[in-house]
DNA sequence: GGCGTAACGGTTGAA
DNA sequence: AGTTCAACCGTTACG
């Protein structure tokens, strides 16, 4: 694979992109619009110069979430240290500032604090105490020493309270199954393309959070990818790529609004955010508050419109089959007088 | 030829 | 401060 910059590299058709890193939000947008316009994904394949599996992907993310957002990178599972379990511990340390992790352990089970899908492992306790609940006491020194009475299983720790539902897990994780957009193993992912829905107050927009756009401002040419196209509010997600070499000429009929709104799975500094501050459809910020019923998100009502308020209305979801009226060549087409240059 | 997806190597960020 | 781990990414190759 030939290494073009710093950052960039290009895949077999000639399209830029950062491995390991999502495709910038307008390419992903622009995938969708394609889509929705009736282009088949190898043609939009061709066009954006975006493998065929990542068009793939996330149109099938897109139908599955109604959300154009790329994942939650990076970090960790829901804590399991919640507010509720650090007072728990807090409240043992008080009652017993010789207690030690693997008591503490075991009561939060025994009291029901948490059940063994949830409870923090003994380092975590240990941490907890250290870092939140240092100053009660600190008899810490020992708990090295005095072990536990038996080996406690410290594998994962499950990111649900109290989950114990039939997709319960069976010794191994929570959450989804693999490659689960649905039963989301991060609560971020609950509320995929929803937060921004339900509580657009949740979305604070350009708060401050330095979007991670220094790859994507590099990569000398993401294949003429123009941020005229898209609608407007989502502007501010494609700022950094207004900088790119591309060329998307046709005002995009479809608003698609709420392509953006799952940014709200995404960390603050997440490269989702591609352009930094758009406002109104993503947010920023970790929201690990536990999100109501947010183990099953209706997917059906992800696309509401009522959800989306001062937005246009969504359009349906994808149709996997597209009319084959609608196919494109990718040698140039045409919308609204201009004129899409593929190369 | 088009499509879905597993494998792969990479990035990221909480613990 | 550095490491680990588990999430995600897009590309590639295969069926």
């Amino acid at each position: 694979m030939e290494i073009i910059n710093l950052y960039g590299e290009v895949n077999q058709l000639g399209g830029v992109f950062v491995n390991g890193r999502p495709l910038p939000n307008p390419v992903r947008l622009r995938i969708v619009e394609l889509a929705q316009l009736g282009m088949r994904p190898c043609d939009i394949s061709r066009q954006l110069r975006v493998s065929h599996g990542c068009v793939s992907k996330i149109l099938a993310r897109y139908n599955e979430t109604g959300s154009i957002l790329p994942g939650a990178i990076g970090g960790s599972k829901p804590r399991v240290t919640t507010p509720a379990v650090v007072k728990s511990i807090r409240d043992y340390k008080q009652g017993d500032p010789g207690i030690f992790a693997w008591e503490i352990r075991d009561r939060l089970l025994s009291d029901g604090v948490c059940d063994k899908y949830n409870v923090p492992s003994v380092s975590s306790i240990s941490r907890i105490l250290r870092n939140k609940i240092g100053t009660l006491s600190e008899p810490r020194q020992c708990e090295s020493i005095k072990t536990p009475p038996a080996p406690l299983q410290y594998g994962p720790v499950y990111p649900y309270p109290s989950y114990s539902g039939p997709g319960a897990p069976t010794g191994t994780r929570t959450g989804s199954g693999p490659a689960g957009h649905i039963g989301l193993p991060r609560s971020w992912h609950n509320f995929l393309g929803i937060r921004a829905f339900m509580d657009p107050a949740a979305v604070p927009g350009s708060d401050g959070h330095p979007a991670k756009v220094e790859e994507w401002t590099s990569v000398p040419s993401m294949t003429n990818m123009s941020s005229r196209s898209f609608p407007p509010g989502i502007h501010g997600a494609e700022k950094s790529n207004n900088e790119l070499d591309v060329r998307f000429p046709q005002q995009s009929s479809s608003s698609l609004p709420g392509y953006l709104s799952a940014c709200a799975h995404s960390p603050p500094n997440q490269y989702c955010v591609y352009g930094g501050p758009a406002t109104n459809y993503m947010s920023t910020g970790h929201h690990w508050q536990p999100q109501p019923s947010s183990l099953t998100p209706s997917l059906n009502s992800r696309m509401t419109p009522s959800l989306s308020p001062g937005l246009t209305q969504r359009k349906p979801p994808l149709n996997k089959h597209h009319h084959p009226a609608h196919r494109l060549s990718s040698a140039s087409w045409r919308h609204g007088g201009n004129t899409m240059d593929v190369k």
